[in-house]
RNA sequence: GGGGAUGUAGCUCAGUGGGAGAGCAGCGCGUUUGCAACGCGAAGGUCGCGGGUUCAAAUCCCGCCAUCUCCA
């Protein structure tokens, strides 16, 4: 521990040390899980590992070490308000570890333990403790084998094995399946980091107090556990580990808190060149510092993953923390956005060996401060209605504001609950805390707490883990089982393997039956990367003898209709269809046949997918990167990140890139190449998507080369031509881009915050609706009499000739009916003092009646009340004097039979009859007359 | 995925069943000018879209869309 190390020496010694005994690196995967429904964000080094271990995942490699990028932010406990306030915990950290797929164990795992931290780091080899498992329950033997190793380390301390039950060290990944013993190393970092000191306390390994640290978990996964619990050895052992990144770095740097490691120190100036706070400022409010550093990390990586802030599921995460962090800002006097400017310095500190943060830079700054400003205007707007809240509280006297009310300003309006509180308190107020938190618990409920796990049951994939085993056994089916090439097989002819009905195998089939079929090949797509599954047959084939009419024809000719094609287990493809004809049986010649002018069309749309793709690129930017997509054979859906909606120009760009792509025949070329090779080259992965170390890449040439290769080619040169397109896709596509016929954009809409959504049509789709838009213009243009490209012109003539007629027709109207009511006005007779007017206006409209109706008001200010009607529609008038005599505006209109209502002074309501209309006008003179008498 | 809120003039918003409004911006005219402002006038609206209830809907109910927001 002489000279101090970085934090990115360590991870790269880590790194060489499992290198150099024969680890292969492997690259973190994305803080998305592809691949896993159940998890949030990747939370452990061992998710990208977990088929491994179940067992229906193989790797090309026995040893590997990597350093996994990880979120803890969202479990049971929602322990993101209490990150930033210790030293240790992080919403992101990295974990460091090295594994073993059935190759070396707990001899090896352990002496390399000790190595690296004793010999190659120069830890205190008396201050290592090692923990070993013994069964508190008494049922799995005691880890002695470990525990025996551990005491064989040159300079270990045998006082330091110490035994821990189930909950401390064993390991399991779920309630049943692979598991094992683990072996803990803790670190005595002295009485003076004890934070307990002087109290009476545990002290010591899994104790109270903070002087032991626990750095780095071995676990052997040795057992299976079955559902009885029976406990049985696995035929193949694995090491698994895991070691606190952050916290090895503290260690080696020597000091008291992760976040006063050189990690952490870009940041922290960053910050306080903002603040203009001394070191020691800092340290005595480090909270907020601890807490912007945090889920500044933390918002980097996640919108470098893919994830930008939104408000659902993971995006919704990501806007928490930065929200969160923004808080904490206000607390430290920064005003204005200023997270951008602290994830630079996140940016250099991890850029090199996390290359996806330099190369979406940009994203995750402008991601940054969007997210901020948006912040900024909820909280403006919240604390408007808060004060609402405070000022109505305020004049009734009230001193403590209701918790339902502020929960509300929380869960509709987004204003956080400690910047309700403080704005209350600053005025004298407060808000009621425990009303605040049963509120939220309601709204928990409410908002579907106890939801269950989608349906994906570990059952069925156990079922078919065992007809693999059989037939393997039988050796019908190699070890890597049912052999999927949907690309070039698109006919295939094999024995009928296994027949599932009603979830049963079976040896046959009838007639209407739903069956699950398994042959020893396939052609037929399994849905993935968002394009849909192969439709298609599968039909008898005569075995022996010549064709007897043909396939499916002859005696015991059969017909299966395939609906669905899927991979329930490793190893394991079953075609999902109807028996339409026949009695399939286990053992006969089949052949599967996929549906091809379907496929076709499926494969125009991923094509012209990628081809969107790389156009939306170049008009939008780089930013705009998938985030969903589903390829169909009628349509495409493309979802991109992208904040704002796209204009009219911009989609007619794009539109028109990906037709001149299509215009210039560009050939498609699929390769299958390492991982890593494609990655070099430039090739674009997709975020949550899970890829092996061989990857199959669709290249789409700027120029054709002479001899370009035009089917999956697995080695050789491209030709010399620029890559138009490129991506990593296991999804089937056109040879050449001409193929696509034409491409148009159906749609352009918001899938959600921060997401777009394109909807597209290729080929066939592409004509149906040409021939639609081409055929319904052509039946405008019929009617208006005019030539296709003079139909806008023509419309927008008729449009401008009927808005002059309107107006001309309501002056012509209104005028006809002014004439009409001063003619009667002069004539106006007044009965009992009071001047009546009871009139019928044809052609008219109420706002033309109230127009009178004020004109009769202003002729008549006292002692005047008016009748008008139109239609059915009818206004009564009457003036305050006469309203004050007991004639009220609604009850004229309803003594003369109509219905309505309004103010006193002015009513409307409609006449029921319109035959009677002079009934009920004659009405009114006496309505009037007894009203006033 | 679920709960809540919002959608009215170019912008910010008011309008709790009966005459669509304010402030700012923009336009015209005028006054004044050190900067600037002030006065007057006109214009600008499918009240998000579609149904329903009602004599009558911006307003009430239902559905959809969009935006905001919380929860999982």
């Amino acid at each position: 521990m002489s000279k101090k190390l970085t934090g990115n020496q360590i991870r790269q010694d880590f790194i060489d040390f499992f290198v150099e005994h024969g680890h292969t690196v492997v690259p973190s995967m994305s803080l998305v899980p592809g691949g896993d429904s159940t998890l949030l964000f990747t939370n452990s080094g061992m998710v990208q590992f977990k088929d491994v271990f179940i067992g229906t995942d193989k790797k090309p490699y026995k040893r590997v070490v990597d350093s996994q990028k990880c979120m803890r932010v969202a479990g049971k406990h929602n322990d993101l308000d209490d990150v930033g306030r210790d030293d240790t915990h992080h919403t992101f950290f990295e974990m460091l570890g090295n594994w073993s797929f059935g190759d070396y164990y707990k001899k090896d795992a352990i002496a390399w333990s000790w190595q690296l931290l004793t010999d190659v780091w120069g830890l205190p080899k008396d201050k290592i403790y090692a923990t070993c498992f013994e069964d508190d329950q008494g049922d799995i033997p005691r880890d002695d084998e470990a525990a025996d190793i551990w005491k064989a380390q040159p300079g270990f301390n045998p006082e330091h094995v110490l035994f821990f039950g189930r909950k401390e060290n064993f390991w399991q990944m779920a309630e049943f399946g692979p598991c094992g013993p683990c072996s803990e190393i803790h670190l005595d970092l002295g009485e003076e980091r004890d934070n307990l000191r002087g109290t009476d306390h545990i002290c010591g390994v899994n104790g109270e107090c903070t002087r032991f640290l626990e750095l780095w978990n071995n676990v052997f996964i040795q057992y299976n556990l079955f559902e009885d619990g029976r406990l049985e050895p696995l035929p193949a052992k694995h090491v698994d580990t895991g070691m606190g990144f952050e916290r090895i770095v503290s260690v080696l740097q020597g000091v008291d808190s992760n976040y006063k490691t050189d990690l952490f120190t870009g940041s922290l100036d960053v910050l306080r060149s903002l603040t203009g706070h001394t070191e020691k400022e800092m340290l005595a409010d480090f909270t907020p510092y601890r807490v912007i550093c945090d889920h500044a990390r933390s918002a980097a990586f996640l919108i470098a993953d893919g994830v930008v802030p939104g408000n659902g599921g993971r995006n919704y995460v990501t806007r928490m923390i930065i929200r969160r962090a923004a808080r904490f800002g206000t607390k430290i006097g920064l005003k204005g956005p200023f997270l951008a400017k602290v994830a630079e310095a996140v940016i250099t500190e991890y850029g090199d060996f996390y290359p996806e943060l330099e190369k979406n830079k940009a994203t995750i700054l402008d991601n940054l401060t969007r997210e901020e400003i948006r912040f900024a205007r909820t909280v403006e707007a919240g604390t408007n209605h808060l004060q609402n809240l405070l000022t109505n509280l305020q004049s009734s006297n009230s001193l403590l504001l209701d918790g339902h009310k502020a929960f509300d300003l929380y869960a509709t309006y987004g204003l956080p609950f400690e910047i309700s509180r403080d704005i209350a308190r600053e005025q004298g107020l407060d808000i009621d805390e425990a009303g605040f938190s049963a509120a939220k618990e309601e709204h928990s409920k409410a908002s579907g707490g106890g939801k269950a796990m989608g349906k994906l049951g570990g059952g069925d994939a156990e079922f078919f883990a065992g007809i693999f085993k059989e037939l393997h056994k039988n050796k019908k089916l190699g070890e890597h089982g049912v052999e999927y090439d949907p690309y070039t097989s698109l006919k295939v002819s094999g024995e009928v393997l296994a027949l599932i009905v009603n979830g049963e195998t079976v040896q046959s089939a009838s007639l209407d039956d739903t069956v699950e079929v398994i042959l020893p090949k396939t052609g037929f797509y399994i849905e993935s990367g968002g394009q849909v599954k192969d439709e298609g047959y599968i039909r008898s084939l005569p075995l022996f003898s010549e064709k007897m009419g043909g396939a499916g024809g002859g005696r015991g000719g059969w017909e299966i209709e395939v609906t669905d094609t899927r991979k329930p287990s490793a190893g394991v493809i079953v075609h999902i269809g109807t028996v339409i004809s026949g009695q399939p049986k286990v053992g006969d010649h089949a052949l599967a046949e996929v549906d091809m002018p379907r496929r076709h069309d499926i494969m125009r749309n991923h094509t012209a997918t990628h081809l969107l793709h790389h156009a939306l690129h170049g008009v939008l930017g780089n930013s705009a990167v998938q985030a969903g997509s589903l390829v169909a054979p009628d349509r495409l859906r493309f979802d991109f990140n992208h904040p704002d909606a796209m204009t009219t120009e911009q989609i007619e760009r794009v539109e028109k890139m990906v037709n001149e792509a299509i215009a210039a025949d560009m050939p498609v070329v699929k390769q299958t190449k390492s991982l890593d090779e494609a990655k070099k080259e430039g090739a674009m992965a997709l975020f949550g998507e899970k890829y092996g170390e061989t990857v199959r890449t669709i290249s789409i040439l700027e120029s054709d080369g002479a001899k370009a290769p035009l089917s999956d080619k697995t080695d050789g040169q491209l030709p010399d031509s620029r890559k138009y397109s490129y991506e990593l896709c296991g999804g089937t596509h056109l040879d050449r881009t001409s193929d696509i016929g034409a491409f148009i954009i159906v749609s352009e809409g918001s899938a959600a915050a921060g997401i777009r959504r394109i909807e597209a049509v290729t080929g066939r789709g592409a004509y149906e609706l040409i021939n639609k838009r081409f055929k319904t213009l052509k039946q405008t243009a019929d009617m208006l009499k005019s030539s296709v490209e003079e139909v806008p012109a023509k419309v927008e003539a008729l449009q401008d000739e009927i808005a002059d007629l309107k107006k001309e027709l309501a002056n012509l109207r209104a005028q006809s009916a002014l004439s009409t009511f001063h003619l009667q006005l002069s004539n106006l007779h007044p009965i009992n003092d009071v001047n009546v007017l009871a009139l019928e206006i044809p052609d008219s409209n109420v706002d033309t009646l109230r127009m009178l109706a004020d004109k009769f008001r202003e002729k008549y200010p006292k002692a005047g009340a008016a009748v008008l009607v139109t239609g059915s529609t009818v206004i009564a008038v009457v003036t305050e004097d006469l309203v004050k005599k007991g004639l009220k505006a609604g009850d004229l209109i309803t003594s003369i039979g109509g219905r309505g209502g309004g103010r006193s002074n002015l009513a409307q309501g409609s006449l029921p009859d319109a035959g009677q209309v002079k009934d009920a006008l004659a009405k009114v003179v006496k309505v009037v007359e007894e009203k006033v008498k």
